[in-house]
DNA sequence: AACTTAGGCAACCGCTTTAAA
DNA sequence: CTTTAAAGCGGTTGCCTAAGT
């Protein structure tokens, strides 16, 4: 592989929030030291999570919030788990996967310790070539072969440069899916102006949490095994959310609420409990969750 | 041993959404 | 209602290193 060029000065492309914040130290890059680890975790541990974007001068380190943020989120937390990707946490990946696309944030919330980059990186170096080994599109899951050929699926619905460059880490993937021709359409396919702008599955920061969900990208509730009748309803409701509403006000009908939702998120950690989950009535919830 | 290639992963970027002013 | 700050997200980049030649 051609090694790629070291960046060149990006200051330049720095926003200017970021270098107003910092008042014209230069903003260092590249690899924390376990010194500057060690600063910031202790002022988070002092002062907290939030504010960012000052963050940095208040605690002393030469570098843009941003930074110090994912610093935290994906190292320094205390909660994150270390080590390799245990065997049922690779399964509820590619469950959680199939049914959320590229929602990565989404997926993490339900592998605790693990953060939305691990996972996005160990989907793009392994679980998306594993998946073409047994001849699935890591995209929809479906059979490559003899499968309709697939849409470069963008879930978030603002993909700005994936369609045209595809990531380094998944140029393999790119190119063992891509020559079969044009896109299929998504399980679900979003066609109102709401969906195609990109309704998002973004999470508020102010609930938190992965449990206020709105959706434009195709779900692929029905790969899911056992989903027959339930998953219909599922789908109906997410083509409906997709088409600009939400769950509990798409066109004034009861719907699945997201409470409902996250039942069945979890209930895919297993099999077992997916079946438990159907078995315990959740079929029902089409006609008004609780 | 030297060099090249490819994989893995940490970090960065651009963008969107939400909340506050 | 509008503007701005803050936070979060997914996609992309590039460094490091193991494996291959």
């Amino acid at each position: 592989m051609a090694r790629r060029k070291p960046r060149p000065a990006q200051d330049a492309a720095r926003s200017a929030e970021d270098q107003a914040a910092t008042a014209a130290a230069p903003l260092k890059r590249g690899p924390w030291t376990a010194e500057e680890d060690e600063v910031l975790a202790r002022f988070v541990e002092r002062e907290g999570e939030g504010r960012w974007r000052t963050l940095p001068r208040r605690a002393g380190l030469l570098r843009c919030g941003k930074s110090c943020r994912l610093r935290w989120m994906n190292y320094l937390r205390p909660d994150i788990k270390r080590g390799p990707i245990a065997d049922d946490e690779e399964d509820l990946i590619l469950r959680l996967h199939r049914v959320l696309g590229n929602r990565w944030s989404l997926i993490a919330g339900r592998l605790p310790g693990r953060t939305d980059n691990e996972i996005k990186n160990y989907w793009n170096s392994h679980l998306s070539k594993k998946l073409i080994a047994q001849g699935l599109d890591p995209r929809t899951h479906m059979p490559l072969a003899g499968a309709a050929p697939s849409r470069k699926t963008a879930p978030s619905g603002r993909s700005h440069a994936t369609a045209a460059a595809p990531a380094a880490a998944d140029k393999t993937v790119a190119a063992a899916v891509e020559p079969a021709g044009p896109p299929a359409p998504p399980a679900v396919q979003p066609t109102s102006s709401a969906a195609a702008a990109g309704c998002d599955a973004r999470d508020s920061p102010a609930d938190g949490g992965d449990d206020d969900f709105t959706f434009a990208a195709p779900m692929r509730l029905d790969v899911v095994p056992g989903f027959d009748g339930f998953g219909d309803q599922f789908i109906a409701d997410y083509g409906a959310a997709a088409r600009g509403g939400r769950f509990d006000d798409v066109m004034g009908c009861p719907m699945v609420d997201d409470d409902t939702f996250t039942s069945f998120l979890d209930s895919l950690v297993s099999e077992s409990q997916f079946a438990d989950y159907l078995a315990a009535g959740h079929k029902n919830d089409q006609g008004g969750a609780s």
